[in-house]
DNA sequence: GGCAAAATGTAGCACATGCTACATATTGTA
DNA sequence: TACAATATGTAGCATGTGCTACATTTTGCC
């Protein structure tokens, strides 16, 4: 193959739709985590005045280790604040970030609960698919809820 | 602390339901990637009788070598055979593998339509979520569209 | 046949996430 | 105060996913 030594290598362009959608995917795979974190740790806070790495291990199933380094991505991005051997705080962003997760997955537990889904089917399977809810799919299951309140 | 020499350590049990969740979320994500290549090949292979690792690669917006080392592990888990320059075939295990997804990904994208979003966007949100929809779920959204239909 | 383009493969890096094992700091309490 | 339990931190490994750069094989065509 000629290398086309000149051009330092174009992105690659995925025409199809299904690859920008794959991308996006992954996109979001990467806040995902980040989005869990910052939520535990804002329900943490207000139960308990404040946020320990136990705490946050125990709540989401997995070692303290885990936790730790994933504290030190989120304090890099600005979300957390931490010292060592000290609480975890959130950031005026980490806020932000919690309060819109919140507000999501209550949206989205409450629209599957009204399609008949069990509490804990409903809360296994918000935990999944939350972060993958655009806007425009968040505003169709809140109307789909008024809807379904009205009547 | 005393390190209990004993037990080898027993696994941190999630008390919290969240915990819980979020390790099925975690699974789930371990086998979306084998979802999304099942089933692009098993389109590919209806739509040009093969596919090929540059048909792959193009489709999910990757490069050739990153489909190159997930095909391996496809081949490892036993959802596809492939000899080197040849084209990658799904064995029974990943034909049945891609055809649950396939249907899946249909009802979700009719469910999500359903609501009255759009084409490109219920597209984009269903590659998303379609992996974390249990099977409660899509009996509920099927039910949903049901309704729908009948109206 | 033989050359060039295309396809495929391999080496090696980066990063994110998970873990166990072990080291260190903090804390509660005798 | 001092010890033991708890909490936190660090080292180092494994796996998965992505990439670029480069090597090799296959294929199309003169």
């Amino acid at each position: 193959m000629q290398p086309s030594p000149r051009h330092p290598k174009k992105p690659v362009r995925p025409s199809a739709l299904q690859a920008e959608s794959l991308q996006q995917t992954r996109r979001e795979h990467a806040s995902e985590i980040a989005e869990d974190y910052v939520e535990a740790i804002a329900d943490l806070a207000l139960a308990q005045g404040e946020a320990r790495v136990v705490d946050l291990a125990r709540r989401l199933g997995v070692t303290h280790v885990t936790v730790n380094r994933t504290l030190a991505r989120l304090q890099r991005d600005g979300y957390v604040t931490a010292r060592p051997y000290r609480a975890i705080f959130l950031t005026a962003q980490g806020h932000a970030l919690a309060d819109t997760c919140q507000r999501r997955h209550a949206t989205v537990v409450s629209f599957l609960r009204s399609l008949g889904i069990a509490e804990k089917a409903a809360e296994i399977d918000a935990e999944g698919i939350e972060h993958h809810v655009s806007t425009e799919t968040l505003a169709a299951f809140e109307r789909h809820l008024r809807r379904a309140t009205r009547r």
